[in-house]
DNA sequence: TGGTTGATAGGCCGCCCGGCTCATTCCGCT
DNA sequence: AGCGGAATGAGCCGGGCGGCCTATCAACCA
């Protein structure tokens, strides 16, 4: 039988392009979400052996989406796509309990061989991604069954947002109807979380991960 | 005869499910191009009727890359591919001689119509895009024999780059053997030109507009 | 019940940042 | 020869920004 999956990716073009490179390579594509909600929404129904997640989608990114699939549903493995090679953020997605980690950049054969191995049971890195983490290892080191901790808190992705979107620090108070010391507080602990130390690292630093979006 | 495409996008993945479903759709892809100035060589090799372009590459951006291809060979239609909806960069497009300007979320559908409509002479805009056209409508009014400007000074674009990459001022001046007082003053420059009031959305707004990259 | 975490907020300090005006040099185009 | 644009640089100034420390309150959890 061939392997049952669900593509979600927030551009279309990928997704019909994905589906029929896949779907030539013998997998049966049962489905395609838009953003992160209808990801874990029609994981649910669908129940597909395998989702195709990328990391950058409205309304839910792919982490946390993954993380709500993998809790409800342990037996569906997730592989993440993304745009950039980022180490910390593959940390993140094999906590969230994806099984797989490509750059968008590699061949449909990679995609491919990924989810044969997900639904073995084995987790595929891309390349890329296998030699960054060579560099970041000693910081899984530290603790492997780490419980499933969400960086950045809801408030502040908000903070974080609205800061994306061109906000200072005063208007980003006035949005939330908070204080000006209250912002500079989160923005202080987002530095921290995201190893910044200004807004606009905490930004590309965000967008990278796929935290927030650049609409 | 069937139309004779080359594709020119960084994401290999997203190359091969457009090559596959363009080819099903009946066009002739005769290359791929991973980086600007990839595709503005191989067009000049193949000279293929329609370029299908990503406004954000490596090395060359999609927009410059257009204007090289269409100064030295403006046979060659160019329709350019985006992530975002920004009404500012399809103005740069069309000024650089691109005919035709398509949101990553269309189907292959509407990319074959645009292709066909590239090689009659035809101009056209995403539907998303043709909305945010309107209200920019006035901007445009103002000169439509406008030469062609090079928005960003490659001067500029190197320290713009340095500040994504999350220098702050005396950094970028450190690297660049500059004053930070230049530094500066490119800054203001910047500002002005992409209407930004600091670092961080000038830092956005050149991503949208395919000017600088988040590596 | 006490410990932890998130969200709220104040003060203080120093520096960087962005706005303003102005000057110089070099290059390319007319 | 001259004009304009790009790149370089300076000074001044006010305000935003980031670092650091402390504090309160509610929620949650062991």
């Amino acid at each position: 039988m061939s392997i049952r999956l669900l593509l979600a990716d927030d551009h279309r073009m990928l997704r019909e392009g994905l589906r029929r490179s896949l779907t030539d390579a013998g997998f049966d594509v049962v489905g395609e979400a838009a953003d992160g909600e209808e990801a874990v929404e029609l994981a649910g129904q669908l129940l597909p052996e395998v989702v195709l997640m990328d990391v950058s989608m409205p309304h839910l990114g792919g982490v946390e989406a993954t993380r709500r699939i993998h809790d409800a549903h342990p037996e569906v493995r997730v592989v993440m796509l993304t745009m950039h090679a980022d180490a910390d953020v593959v940390a993140d997605a094999i906590r969230a309990g994806a099984c797989g980690y490509l750059v968008k950049d590699c061949s449909i054969d990679e995609i491919a061989d990924a989810i044969r191995a997900a639904v073995s049971g084995e987790t595929t890195l891309s390349p890329q991604l296998a030699a960054s983490m060579l560099g970041e290892l000693r910081k899984l080191d530290r603790g492997p069954a780490d419980p499933e901790e969400r960086l950045i808190t809801k408030r502040e992705e908000e903070v974080l947002q609205l800061i994306a979107d061109g906000c200072s620090t005063p208007e980003v108070a006035a949005k939330l109807y908070i204080s000006q010391k209250t912002v500079k507080n989160h923005l202080a602990a987002i530095y921290q979380k995201l190893d910044a130390r200004d807004r606009t690292q905490a930004v590309v630093r965000a967008v990278r991960m796929g935290i927030i979006r650049l609409d």
